[in-house]
DNA sequence: CACAGAACGTA
DNA sequence: CGTACGTTCTGTGT
């Protein structure tokens, strides 16, 4: 290591290493292809992965004690007031590249990196000032540019590194390598550049002369002054050309000459760096969505060459994010052989490692900062466990219902086994092995893992860790769907090379058997990306203190939702089929009817023909446009135009049952697809919860969705009644929190206001309309609540006020009035909420209760509808996650105590804020009261939570 | 056969 | 011109 020196009595002399910010951003950016670095949120990152390398690169390589960055400014420069068309032909830079200067900058900043702007001049004169006090302060100079200017302050102290053709190789520039490039010495340059000009910057030169010619004059006449005394001695029609230009050679001359005596407001001995702050470099590389060899590279430079009071050792960090190892695959052929394998190869079996699952429990509630304080304390050492861990991977269907397994690999310390389920015979093998080392174990799918282990009759307990859980907390926003794509973007490495690379390396080490098949060695490479994944992103939650998150939420709650999606949902399918006949027959009718009034037979369920026959048969005036400039026709469209046509007329009758149509037709398709989705065994529907894919926390439901069977209307809602206990459950309980995330922005907000609203036990709408407008509560009409109700749930989406009164039909100006009134009333909610973004757009993310992130990289975006977007977003992320955060804690909760109290009630759907628990015989009371426990105290919160529950022998009826 | 867009269901 | 999802359908392009 490097030692900062003694400003006092310097000994070696100090390197300082200039850069030239812009140009080597623009190196970049066009070096390297934009398609392979770009986030999962379009932000391009090939600039600022250009930059951050290459500068390592010359860290590593050179060793500079003194950093600094010079950027341009926007705006002129002295240099456009002599010279109009300066840089005229330089196309604008992109803005895929100009949305990456602040995140270089960040980068920068966090990494501890002068970085100077001065405004009326170039970067390349902060650049020629630096290199002058370097040069004064008796320093080796390095300056870092891709522009020749550059090459003037080239002296025997000072060096310009200048990307070359391919941007990774940088030619030194040394006195002697400018004069062997160009024939004239550095302090010449510049009249050689202006004689020849710079096509690149727009600037003309001599017509005809190039670096040969205007170094053999600088040669003959000593300088351009010489060169100019004599101008009339130059014969020929470059003499001439000359002649003609000479007022054009002079200007570029003084153009291109730099300043080197600004006043920076530095001295070399502020230029120190190295002074990292990893957590906002960590939080930035996460929103860069940097992988760990590009982290491991820019610490390492960073760490290594700096010796800074109170710089963190990294070497530790990037020991432990090891490079992706190939295992050697190990053939098994008994039982005895597989348990001998595990023996030696899997991590001993120890007590320590495996930290509780347990989250705040307690009979009494435990309070926020008691749950989120044990969360951390949980987080100690998982990424020493982790490092020690063992992977496990499985082949073969998680459907649940539907499940089965065909493969599962077992790796360790650099070797593999692959184990073909299909031979049953070493079933107790595998799993003794599972059972004693489960809290060793590294998974990428836990939930999906119990589906196929499930299907070969296999326990498999909760594991120490899930790369697929992991990489959701890391990076909400990414939806991979295969290991391979999850390796790709986690830890950045191109996996069809390493596929490559391994086709050697993965062999049998007993060379006497038969070869490995294909499929074995694309299983060995799984285990070996799923095992690097599990070191890198360990790391990644260790600084983040998630790794309770994981522990303590999403693994205890896969193991909930795995048990809801085996058991399934029971359906009266007797009543279903009677829905479908209702609703296809009323669909029918509609079709027809509307046919009649349009006079032709067309296909209802297409918008386009809908908009032709409205719009261009009948002739109705278009209300609006989507945005890809066809006619709207959705439902808020069609109802306005029904409002307005003639009672009776063709159009009023066709806008009735086309409206009507759509509403039972939509329907028709959802009992239909439930209907599909009954499995054949056992009459369950078994819908997926997705649990990394709802980027601000929440679950999803797939296939079928059973998160958004009907409930608005009457009609959608008998939908409801077909979902019943299955045997040996006699009703259903529908638990349901109210107004959570109300809740959650009084309690995170403090509002007096707001939190006495929910103490006071009243109707709560009403009770806030009567704050609002100042009047007593049974004074408010139904209006009012209605206004009130509406522009309180619309606070966390980011309601704009044109919104507010869209959807109560009301003027936009009257809803701004009501959402000012609305803010008067309740400060602190205002105040909260804008917090929320401009935190975020400060942090780059934003964090629920528990530490559940979201990046949010748009918020800097210089399009507005993007940048809004974001900000809404932003906004409603952490308490759309606080909320479901929540339910995820009260799941566990119920779930648990549902079992400790030896009940077979079980919950069965979540569909966000509502659990459907099905309930035993005489388990009715006890079995409700424990699950509205569990949810009410799943945290302690300013405000209580309240739980409201019903009880019925279908869904509907459980609704209260 | 894959894809985007429109529409609409839920919290 | 309000957040977060999933599914179905059409129409278009391969």
């Amino acid at each position: 290591m490097v030692t900062m020196s003694d400003t006092s009595s310097t000994h070696v002399p100090d390197t300082l290493l200039v850069i030239d910010g812009h140009s080597l951003a623009f190196r970049a950016f066009f070096a390297l292809p934009v398609e392979s670095f770009t986030t999962s949120q379009g932000q391009p990152t090939n600039a600022v992965y250009g930059f951050l390398t290459m500068l390592s690169d010359v860290i590593t390589n050179e060793h500079p004690t003194r950093l600094a960055v010079a950027f341009d400014v926007k705006g002129g420069t002295f240099r456009n007031d002599l010279l109009e068309e300066y840089k005229g032909t330089r196309e604008a830079a992109p803005q895929e590249l100009l949305s990456q200067l602040p995140l270089i900058q960040q980068a920068l900043q966090a990494l501890g990196v002068t970085y100077i702007e001065q405004p009326g001049y170039e970067g390349d004169d902060v650049i020629g000032t630096l290199a002058s006090m370097g040069q004064q302060a008796g320093d080796r100079v390095l300056v870092l540019s891709g522009d020749r200017d550059a090459f003037q302050l080239i002296d025997d102290d000072t060096t310009v590194l200048y990307p070359g053709h391919h941007f990774k190789d940088l030619k030194h520039m040394t006195p002697a390598a400018v004069e062997e490039k160009y024939g004239v010495t550095p302090a010449q340059y510049p009249d050689l550049a202006a004689l020849r000009g710079e096509k690149a910057d727009n600037i003309p030169g001599v017509p005809g002369v190039g670096d040969g010619f205007a170094a053999k004059w600088i040669h003959q006449y000593g300088s351009l002054q010489g060169i100019i005394e004599h101008a009339d001695q130059i014969t020929g029609k470059k003499g001439e050309a000359l002649r003609d230009n000479i007022d054009q050679v002079l200007l570029n001359r003084k153009v291109n000459a730099l300043v080197r005596d600004l006043d920076l407001g530095v001295s070399v001995d502020d230029l120190t760096f190295g002074n990292v702050d990893h957590a906002e470099l960590s939080a930035l590389f996460s929103a860069l969505q940097f992988g760990s060899r590009t982290r491991t590279k820019i610490l390492n430079a960073f760490s290594n060459s700096t010796a800074q009071p109170g710089a963190v050792d990294v070497d530790a960090i990037a020991d432990s994010d090891q490079q992706l190892q190939i295992p050697v695959l190990d053939q098994v052929t008994d039982a005895a052989a597989l348990i001998a394998w595990a023996e030696q190869y899997l991590p001993a079996v120890t007590d320590d490692t495996q930290t509780t699952n347990e989250p705040a429990t307690g009979e009494n509630a435990a309070g926020r900062m008691d749950i989120v304080t044990q969360l951390h304390q949980q987080s100690n050492d998982c990424e020493e466990a982790v490092n020690a861990s063992w992977t496990l991977v499985a082949v073969g269907n998680a459907k649940p219902g539907a499940s089965s397994l065909k493969t599962i690999v077992l790796s360790a310390q650099g070797h593999a086994v692959v184990v073909a389920m299909r031979d049953t015979s070493l079933h107790d093998a595998v799993q003794q092995i599972i059972s004693t080392h489960a809290n060793t174990m590294s998974v990428h799918g836990y939930k999906a893992l119990l589906h196929m282990a499930q299907s070969a009759g296999l326990n498999v307990p909760i594991p120490l860790f899930d790369t697929k859980l992991a990489g959701y907390l890391a990076d909400p926003d990414y939806t991979g769907h295969t290991i391979d794509e999850y390796a790709e973007h986690f830890l950045r490495i191109d996996v069809p090379a390493v596929q490559t690379q391994a086709q050697g390396t993965l062999d049998f080490d007993n060379m006497d058997d038969e070869t490995p098949t294909q499929d074995d060695k694309d299983l060995g490479l799984q285990a070996a990306l799923v095992s690097a994944m599990a070191r890198h992103l360990a790391r990644e939650l260790q600084q983040r203190e998630q790794y309770a998150l994981l522990r303590c939420i999403e693994l205890p709650v896969s193991v909930v939702l795995y048990r809801m999606e085996q058991e399934g949902a029971a359906v009266d399918r007797m009543r279903l089929d009677s829905l479908l006949a209702t609703f296809a027959e009323e669909s029918g009718r509609m079709e027809r009817m509307a046919w009649d009034a349009a006079g032709s037979e067309f296909n209802l369920s297409s918008p386009k023909k809908i908009g032709k026959v409205l719009f261009e048969d009948m002739g109705l005036t278009p209300l609006r446009k989507t945005k890809s400039g066809h006619y709207t026709t959705n439902a808020a469209t069609l109802t306005t135009l029904y409002a307005n046509a003639e009672e009776g007329s063709a159009a009023y009758v066709f806008l009735g049952a086309i409206l009507r149509h759509r509403g039972v037709n939509k329907l028709q398709q959802i009992v239909q697809t439930l209907i599909d989705a009954i499995n054949r065994t056992d009459g369950h529907i078994h819908t997926t919860f997705e649990q990394t894919v709802a980027a601000t926390g929440r679950l999803s439901s797939t296939d079928p969705n059973l998160q958004n069977i009907p409930n608005r209307n009457a009609e959608g809602r008998d939908t409801r009644s077909a979902f019943i206990p299955a045997e040996g459950f006699d009703a259903l309980l529908s638990a349901d929190y109210s107004q959570v995330e109300l809740r959650l922005m009084a309690d995170f907000s403090g509002d007096e206001a707001l939190i006495d609203a929910f103490k006071s036990g009243a109707d709560f709408h009403r009770y806030v309309a009567s704050l609002v407008y100042g009047i007593p509560v049974d004074d408010i009409s139904g209006d009012q609540r209605s206004h009130v109700k509406a522009m309180s749930y619309g606070l966390a989406y980011g309601l704009s006020s044109y919104g507010l009164s869209q959807q109560l039909g009301i003027t936009p100006k009257e809803a701004d009035a009501l959402k000012q009134q609305y803010f008067r009333t309740f400060g602190k909610v205002h105040e909260y909420l804008e917090s929320l973004v401009a935190t975020a757009r400060e942090r780059g993310y934003t964090e629920t209760m528990f530490g559940r992130r979201r990046y949010f990289p748009a918020l800097r975006s210089p399009n507005r509808m993007v940048r809004e977007a974001a900000e809404r977003a932003a906004l409603n992320a952490p308490i759309q996650g606080s909320a479901a955060d929540i339910m995820k804690m009260a799941m566990i909760r119920a779930e648990r105590a549902l079992r400790s109290q030896g009940m077979r009630s079980r919950i069965v759907l979540q569909i966000h804020d509502e659990l459907v628990v099905q309930l035993a015989p005489g388990e009715h009371e006890s079995a409700t009261a424990l699950v509205k426990d569990a949810m009410e105290h799943a945290v302690q919160l300013a405000v209580p939570l309240d739980v409201s529950t019903g009880i019925g022998t279908d869904w509907q009826l459980a609704q209260h």
